[in-house]
RNA sequence: GCCGACGUAACUCAGCUGGUAGAGUAGCUGAUUUGUAAUCAGCCUGUCCUCGGUUCAAAUCCGGGCGUCGGCUCCA
């Protein structure tokens, strides 16, 4: 068996939107898969003429194949001989069948359909994911930057991002400490033998930034596991004290390559939404179900109704590479097939897909536009226990290995945010939205009320603020709108008067005139609530 | 990392074939006291990414570096 040593203790999640969706100014290559949530291209066109046409393909020396251009002037005719629509999108390099170590071609991205019309939709999807780039709303609301100071893939929360990871953070912290995981934390650096021993040093160590201290090597970590076990090991488990969880919002750092760094769904440094489950042989089905159900709840509450599950196992054709017994694999396997079913969902079992150190369910969600993305991922691990000597003390006193369990639910904290801020076209939802309410006074008059009026608001809990300037209220409402802020309040003599506001809700316009105490109570049950105030949009 | 494009004010961007820079927004100042998506006027802002080369002269041309973007590869 090839050791390869814990080359991933949790794998992060898909960073783009699968191949087979449409991404940001992304087409696929050829029509190789069906019809989607998307309705799709007739055809695209992938053309690479990177060379002469008298030129054979590299790698191809002894076989006569026809020049690739060739190949491309085919194709081109074939199908723009029955496309009205066509549309060359970009050019870039790709590795002659996908090989690094093969030469480079010029590959030109082009789509084309039967009908004009179709042609122009599809090509206003590509505009509307592009409106919704995170890298553009995190600049445009100040949420979040890369600053090129300090360096790719480093993410800066500004007070506004950092507003919405907190009520994120929040609400997961809450959540967990409800379903009997234990807080902790563990420190972002360690002596490299730890890592010696988790194997990541030997075989992950291009990917792991190091530093030499007093002689002695330490890692950045770029895993939150092998301190969770150091944790877990700190004493002495009994069965009867397992199923013991642990959750830690970790910091880890990876040496990603600079040319595949993009905003925040790819970068240097994240938060993993971690966790590790230890338990016994028997606690597996109960503890999967319950992270199943666990995610699926947190996705959906977060705005994610659609979601496809993958289940990915072995290759029963490759038995020994993988770590752990096949015992070990079939109780594992069997667990998580079983609880999707239970579950009553559709998933897709992917044979072969699972890495070798234990098998995993990922869950994908489809966003506003349709677009999927890999956030939650549950993954036994039979290879960490084993390199950790992970051990409890069983019913009949004898030593025996723990069944451990790693999961994200929202993969990174960065990456979820990138895809929040898409999937809402930033508009968050009142309960996530950095600030809830804005508070307009129609005249410097009425700012002494406003005053009032914001203590009250943070007196329950609303993260309101006030824009006094001297501008017409339309100014500062247009203002408010393209912050894309859920509520704004103006307030002017009538207001005044009545103790009341004139609310007006974005994307919504006017919503009349409520009664301070009124409103505060609507908005505060909507926030608990944590419902969309906006649910169709 | 690889292929290609790009890097100009705080932001978004213009600046053709070389003659040391401009618009809108933002900011500041003044006037306006405003009722649901832009009130008016004035002012300020630059290592034209960086280092080197060509040239009488470089934002502009050439080369090295850094960074960003689109892909590839990686993440699998």
């Amino acid at each position: 068996m090839a050791e390869r040593g814990g080359r991933r203790c949790l794998q992060r999640p898909h960073l783009r939107p699968s191949s087979e969706h449409i991404g940001r100014g992304r087409i696929q290559s050829a029509p190789r898969h069906g019809s989607r949530e998307l309705e799709r291209p007739q055809a695209h066109l992938v053309a690479s003429p990177g060379l002469r046409s008298d030129e054979s393909v590299p790698g191809s020396e002894g076989r006569h194949r026809p020049a690739y251009r060739r190949w491309i002037l085919l194709r081109f005719r074939r199908s723009a001989a029955v496309h009205t629509g066509f549309k060359v999108l970009s050019a870039a390099g790709a590795y002659w069948r996908g090989d690094a170590a093969n030469p480079m071609l010029q590959r030109i991205y082009a789509t084309s359909y039967f009908k004009k019309k179709d042609l122009d939709e599809h090509l206003m999807r590509l505009e509307e994911a592009e409106k919704r780039d995170h890298r553009k709303l995190g600049k445009a609301l100040d949420l979040f930057e890369v600053h090129e100071d300090a360096g790719g893939g480093l993410v800066f929360w500004n007070p506004r991002g950092a507003a919405l990871r907190n009520v994120i953070e929040q609400y997961w912290k809450e959540e967990h400490k409800k379903r009997g995981y234990e807080l902790i934390y563990t420190p972002h650096i360690a002596r490299a033998e730890l890592w010696q021993t988790s194997g990541h040093f030997d075989y992950y160590r291009e990917n792991m930034y190091t530093m030499k201290i007093e002689g002695q090597e330490f890692v950045l970590k770029p895993m939150n596991c092998p301190g969770h076990i150091l944790v877990f090991k700190r004493r002495l488990y009994s069965y009867r004290d397992l199923p013991v969880r642990f959750a830690e919002m970790g910091t880890v750092y990876r040496r990603e390559l600079s040319g595949t760094l993009h905003g925040l769904l790819r970068v240097r440094g994240f938060t993993q939404d971690d966790a590790h489950i230890f338990c016994t042989p028997e606690q597996i089905d109960d503890e999967v179900d319950k992270t199943l159900a666990f995610a699926i709840h947190m996705l959906q509450t977060l705005g994610f109704e659609t979601m496809k599950i993958e289940l990915s196992v072995r290759d029963p054709k490759q038995a020994g590479k993988y770590a752990g017994s096949p015992e070990e694999w079939d109780m594992a396997e069997r667990a998580l097939e079983e609880s999707i079913r239970r579950s009553g969902r559709e998933y897709k079992k992917m044979e072969g897909e699972a890495v070798f150190y234990g098998p995993k369910i990922d869950i994908k969600v489809i966003d506003a536009i349709g677009r999927a993305w890999q956030l939650s991922t549950v993954q036994f691990d039979f290879n960490l226990p084993k390199r950790f000597n992970v051990t409890y003390v069983a019913k009949g006193g004898e030593r025996r290995q723990v069944f451990m369990v790693h999961r994200a639910l929202l993969g990174s904290l960065e990456r979820f945010a990138g895809i929040l801020t898409e999937h809402y076209a930033g508009a968050f939802p009142s309960w996530l939205a950095p600030v809830q309410c804005l508070v307009l006074p129609v005249s410097d008059g009425h700012i002494s009320f406003a005053r009032a009026l914001l203590a009250r608001l943070a007196e329950a809990g609303i993260r309101a603020e006030m824009d006094a300037r001297e501008e017409k209220i339309g100014y500062r409402i247009r203002d408010a709108e393209m912050q894309k802020i859920p509520y704004m309040l103006v307030v002017g003599d009538r207001e005044a008067d009545q103790d009341s506001v004139a609310v007006r809700a974005h994307g919504k316009g006017d919503q009349g005139t409520k009664t301070i105490s009124d409103f505060v109570r609507e908005l505060v049950d909507e926030i608990a609530a944590r419902r969309y105030y906006m649910q169709n949009k």
